[in-house]
DNA sequence: TAGATTGTTAATCGATTAACAATC
DNA sequence: TAGATTGTTAATCGATTAACAATC
């Protein structure tokens, strides 16, 4: 019985089951019950079985989950399986290292074009794409259409670049700039990374242990 | 009447707060009451209120906070008035990236030492540190001292790497390698930073908008 | 069939929101 | 003092865990 609206506890979920389960392909593990997944996610069976009848039975009673077939499902429900087009704004230190450190094609996704505005590198190749002037943004994406944004900009020019992008038809943004992207037009989905912040939640559980060893 | 135990939805919530106020404090906003800050970070006054009084009371009545003292408080909290010195293993395009790109100073933490297996690299000069031989991690732990380590590397290489750093004296660890460290021993603290996961959040949420506008 | 394990409902737990007395 | 806004308690909401009938 799948549910309308999905949690946000369970979609961050997710892309972590995903994981998971590759990895036991990998291994060559065909079924595994929610139990046993539970324990090697440190998760409990309970939730694993509730996360997953959010999108449907994909189990069977007294046996448990194909792997390979569980693995597929959830990667429909991530998207995995579409083929999205991708540009990256920003072609800075941060920049380049998403622009070849992550795999866009294992997850539905291409990048097809890098922006920035500084003349000095333009034309030189990031992971097989020549970065382009920022100025040529516009009729890049009259063309070639791209669903998702990379955003690895200054955060002065983060809103700003963000709303000339959603009239261009970006309906994702990935933004890395320190600035908490908001758009008031609808129907546009936005993950904002804050790498500062993920950091200073680990400085904050250190002072916490030094604090409670003194 | 500070907690105990702080929840980790507070916890996460913190350096948001501090991000926030430190750009009040650049537009000379000196006071501000949890409603006005609710507005401008889409929280609620109640929420901002019941996490600042995990850890005292930093309000006055019929006056709000003020902000430079609330910046401050919290900056303590998280750590950014201590010193701690972080290690960064991996120099690849992540790692230099992170080492570029993150202002650990302004976090609490120098940055000392970078370390790679990479023959090729050592000695390049990254963030003004000089890439060093992993296998002078050892000798340069044992003298140095640092607290925090930045895991820019190979999942396969993860977790060992993390358990000698532990009998090293590491206490922390920023992982961004594809794997979910899991260290037994107590009294460390790890950040998993999983950016594959956060960019097919993004694609569940586009995914979802595609097929309810079909 | 008997055993195992799911899907799903009910119970519990924790987090968020609302309300208000305290107080600046 | 009167108005404003906190700190804090109580009420609500949502998420997690437990339990168990359904069923492979």
């Amino acid at each position: 019985m799948p549910k309308e609206v999905i949690s946000s506890s369970v979609i961050k979920r997710l892309p972590r089951y995903y994981r998971f389960l590759g990895e036991l392909i990998k291994q060559g593990v065909t079924r595994i019950s929610s139990r046993e997944l539970s324990e090697k996610m440190c998760s409990t069976a309970s939730q694993i079985r509730q996360d997953l009848n959010c999108f449907g039975g994909f189990g069977q009673q007294g046996y448990g989950y194909n792997v390979l077939e569980l693995h597929e499902e959830i990667g429909k429900i991530l998207g995995v399986d579409r083929n999205y087009k991708a540009i990256l704004i920003g072609a800075g230190n941060l920049g380049k290292a998403i622009a070849l450190h992550i795999d866009f094609s294992k997850r539905g996704c291409s990048l097809i074009g890098i922006f920035d505005s500084n003349s000095s590198i333009w034309g030189q190749d990031v992971a097989g794409i020549k970065i382009s002037p920022a100025s040529e943004l516009d009729s890049f994406c009259l063309s070639e259409k791209p669903e998702i944004a990379v955003l690895c900009i200054p955060k002065q020019n983060a809103q700003q670049i963000a709303n000339r992008l959603v009239n261009l038809g970006i309906k994702a943004f990935w933004n890395f700039s320190h600035y908490d992207l908001r758009i008031d037009y609808k129907e546009i989905v936005v993950e904002n990374v804050h790498l500062g912040d993920s950091f200073l939640t680990l400085t904050y559980g250190l002072t916490t242990l030094i604090n409670k060893a003194q």
